[in-house]
DNA sequence: ACTATGTGTGAACAGCTATTGACGTACTGA
DNA sequence: TCAGTACGTCAATAGCTGTTCACACATAGT
């Protein structure tokens, strides 16, 4: 629960504004910054930037860069810090979910398609 | 996702100490201010009080006053917000897994009602 | 009374966020 | 090719939030 990657994540998605941006690249699948800016009134691209950096810093978005454009998307396993975390402080009441989510995993990525999940020890 | 519950949750969870401070908890499944603080070297009672301050106001620690000591345990179902959070964001990849792992956590929690550490109910 | 546990308050400190201005890069038109 | 324009980032600054400590206070046990 110490790890740096930990550190970076919960970080990351300790702000409001990342949280949104978060949301908003899931509803769109892709998007720029420019496109991100413009929907957030009160932030500039300035800030829309270092806040994409910090979630890339964090592995939860990769970027595509096409041209002068450079299109953010999310990652295939984002939660695997968080859900891993989860499993180890509440392991005594959560162990069955642990095992629930492994089968959930593994069956959410053979169905519906994208996510590309691989299943890993999450009981630590 | 832009909810005031998952804004104390995760800025609950951005901090390094706080995590352990959980962690903590896990293993022993009650705690109090002075435990805690015996174990973190670096950090005092001030300030371990003011991080379950933080904590309980996240609705992710509860506290059970038995006279002058004051033992933190963890609530039932914390991850509720974390995986609302996850499953709004990633529900075009995760939304089976979203849904697996709500029925788990209801059905871990509606056996007692409590994280699992019961192991003693002396009432003051 | 005396001691121990826990919390509240104010100050110092570091860290983070948003802005402004400037720079590098890449497309567009003549 | 050459300017003009749009996109994104970097650097420096101001403002704000959060963490920690020292001190004092309230509560509870002996």
């Amino acid at each position: 629960m110490t790890d740096p990657a930990s550190d970076a994540t919960f970080s990351a998605l300790a702000d409001q504004t990342r949280r949104a941006i978060l949301g908003l690249i899931g509803e769109q699948g892709e998007l720029t910054v420019g496109e991100i800016a413009s929907r957030f009134d009160g932030v500039g691209r300035t800030a829309v930037s270092s806040h994409l950096r910090i979630l890339r810093l964090a592995g939860l978005i990769t970027e595509r860069r096409d041209g002068r454009y450079r299109h953010y998307s999310l990652t295939s396993t984002p939660a695997d810090t968080v859900v891993a975390f989860l499993a180890s402080v509440y392991q005594n009441s959560l162990e069955q979910l642990a095992d629930a989510m492994n089968e959930a995993v593994a069956g959410a990525g053979a169905g519906s398609g994208d996510a590309g999940q691989r299943d890993d020890e999450l009981s630590a």
